[in-house]
DNA sequence: TCTGGGGTCCTAGGACCC
DNA sequence: TCTGGGGTCCTAGGACCC
């Protein structure tokens, strides 16, 4: 049996915490957008990732509160370890939910009933947070349960009855329906996931492609062979920034934002040992649009100059791409990480472009006072020659 | 009152190699 | 000179997830 354990508003229940002032009222995470709401302002319809403004509208009363990032971490750093302390096999998912493999463990502690309930009281005893947990056969059920027993609930699946369970829902719930395939779906009027059940395969295939119509059709049926995995690393580490309406429009002000950026990513690979050889440009532009731009080195590096050259040479390639559309975000990514970047640490020492690009953030201030500019020129303005290029 | 920041996985064409 | 099948890597785009 799988459990599927699931922090409830994460961020907002962090705050709650923190600040008893927040406890019992509606609170929002967010700038810009909402990135987490409590219960209290779920009720009132605002929902995750919405405008902040349409948030305020909707719910009057809320507290908006910046987001912690650092506080969050702590947290999720916490509550993993209640996770380890139950069972060695944790499959993180993301910073505030994983699924726990607790078939081996009936012997010393009992049955999976039993043992969520330990871990949902652990979770509150050690570190004040509220926890859902979902029981079940496969991966995939765990999680529709968890999400069917929020906030702060325990569902098990009754053994025998898992599509019984399942067939009722929403064709949303199933793990790979999004909006554009929840839309194929149910223009062929196949609304529940008992319906896509009993379409068949073929028909599943001929709608959505080889994989994705076999991979629907298995989950339907509550066939999810996936095992617990422990080992899994990232394939890959980036950062973007949204610039906004009024964002950078020059090529020296975006490759200033792209400089933070890359900064700020090659950091986080130093700082996790990893060294990787493709660079991805990412840019969205005012009508929504997106493009990417890649390019691949002869070898994996972790050097802020290495990253920073590939990075404004794409960004060259691809500046007419932006037309009078303009350019509303920018990021950048690296992949192909290989395991430890112990290789590239022995690389002479190769400084970063920092006094162009010092240059360039000093344009941005200058021109450019205030809002979301201002943001980006700050951003820009950490980068300088004292930034460390090894490890930490 | 337009849409953040961090990711994963899949598809598909083309270059290139044997 | 013409030709096949199998494989990997690179690049771009897109759907989706939290």
């Amino acid at each position: 049996m799988i459990l599927h354990a699931d922090l409830d508003s994460f961020y907002a229940s962090v705050e709650q915490r923190d600040d008893p002032a927040l406890r019992g009222r509606p609170v929002l995470v967010g700038g810009g957008v909402v990135l987490a709401a409590s219960y209290e302002a779920k009720e009132f319809g605002v929902r995750t990732p919405m405008a902040l403004g349409r948030a305020r509208a909707l719910c009057p009363h809320a507290v908006v509160v910046p987001p912690r990032m650092a506080a969050y971490a702590a947290a999720s750093k916490a509550v993993f370890e209640v996770f380890r302390d139950t069972t060695p096999l944790v499959e993180p998912i993301s910073i505030d939910e994983a699924f726990l493999d607790v078939e081996g463990l009936r012997r010393i502690r009992g049955r999976p009933e039993e043992i969520a309930i330990g871990l949902r009281a652990e979770v509150r005893a050690r570190t004040g947070l509220p926890i859902t947990v979902g029981v079940a056969p496969t991966k995939f059920l765990a999680k529709v349960a968890s999400g069917a027993g929020k906030p702060d609930g325990l569902l098990v699946v009754p053994p025998g009855r898992e599509l019984e369970f399942l067939h009722p829902l929403p064709v949303e719930k199933l793990w790979g329906v999004g909006p554009v395939t929840a839309t194929r779906l149910r223009e062929r009027q196949i609304h529940t996931v008992g319906h896509v059940a009993r379409i068949g395969e073929a028909a599943l295939i001929a709608m959505l492609g080889v994989n994705a119509g076999r991979h629907l059709h298995a989950l339907a049926h509550n066939h999810d062979p996936r095992r617990v995995e422990t080992g899994r690393r990232r394939g890959s580490i980036g950062a973007q920034c949204a610039l906004g309406r009024s964002g950078p429009r020059g090529f020296p002000e975006v490759e200033a934002v792209l400089g933070a950026l890359v900064d700020r990513v090659t950091q986080r690979m130093r700082r996790a040992h990893r060294a990787g050889r493709t660079i991805t440009l990412r840019l969205r532009f005012g009508d929504f649009s997106r493009a990417t731009r890649s390019r691949s080195l002869l070898k994996a590096t972790m050097q802020t100059g290495a990253v920073l050259r590939t990075a404004v040479d794409l960004l060259r390639e691809a500046w007419p791409l932006i037309g009078e559309r303009g350019l509303t975000l920018v990021g950048v990514a690296v992949s192909n990480l290989d395991g430890d970047g112990a290789v590239q640490m022995e690389l002479p020492f190769e400084p970063p472009r920092a006094d162009g690009l010092d240059a360039a953030v000093d344009r941005v201030r200058d021109r450019f006072g205030s809002g979301s500019l201002r943001r980006a020129a700050m951003i820009g303005r950490d980068i300088s020659p004292s930034v460390p290029l090894l490890p930490d």
